[in-house]
DNA sequence: TGCTATAGTATCCAAAATGATACTATTGTA
DNA sequence: TACAATAGTATCATTTTGGATACTATAGCA
């Protein structure tokens, strides 16, 4: 009882590791529904091949939902599923912690240089 | 101001990211205190090698505290500092996350497995 | 004397993640 | 006719992570 375990951690991790993946939910969180050439353009190093391939990830762990247009040029919709909203609590606690550990990051860096 | 930076996210990947450090936190997180081979035992997987730089690299960061008993055989007590207390937040939603994320895949493979 | 325990390092290797680049099909437009 | 735009794949190369193993020092104990 006393020490809990860290399974959950452990499938967070699983589900959502990656350089990548924090960043496009971010986006999707924040834009609701974006094509993916729009995905590309608010991430700007991600090649093509690890969008593609972190959508797929996030599609199959039902947390972003992938949608078809059947026309050409291809145009596709990616967007949170309603179960996949339940991992905005984990964005907005790493956006607001990561955004205070720069500051406090580049405090640090200061004092350091002024000794 | 439409679309909010995701510069916080990456910054709190870059701090945490890694298949232990979440873990690890989670530990301290439960625990308050633990030695270098308590830690160690908690974790069943992880090598000396992967705990040391996780450690040193959260130590980095100024989340993780180390404290040095000089006498032998050495004793190490690594706990979280004031500081690192703030990186709570993201640690119990994924955790909460997580643990429920685990029951969702379970229960869809079941239901796929039915079919 | 030889063994255990602790908290590490050092070295080498394997595997996983990521990146660069070239390629695809089809429609609309200049 | 040639080119742009879209949402990809395929292939190969590189980088980053992580793992296995052997090694260290010294006190206390049998």
């Amino acid at each position: 009882m006393e020490d809990k375990t860290c399974h959950g951690v452990e499938v967070a991790i699983d589900a959502m590791a990656g350089k990548w993946k924090p960043i496009i939910l971010f986006h999707l969180m924040e834009n609701k529904v974006m094509r993916f050439n729009e995905l590309k353009r608010s991430i700007p190093n991600i090649t093509q091949k690890m969008l593609t391939s972190q959508l797929r990830e996030l599609e199959y762990h039902h947390i972003v939902h992938r949608k078809v247009y059947p026309q050409v040029p291809p145009k596709v919709e990616y967007s949170l599923t309603d179960y996949g909203q339940s991992i905005i609590p984990i964005l907005k606690s790493m956006q607001k912690w990561g955004t205070s550990h720069f500051e406090h990051l580049n405090k640090n860096d200061k004092e350091q240089a002024r000794e």
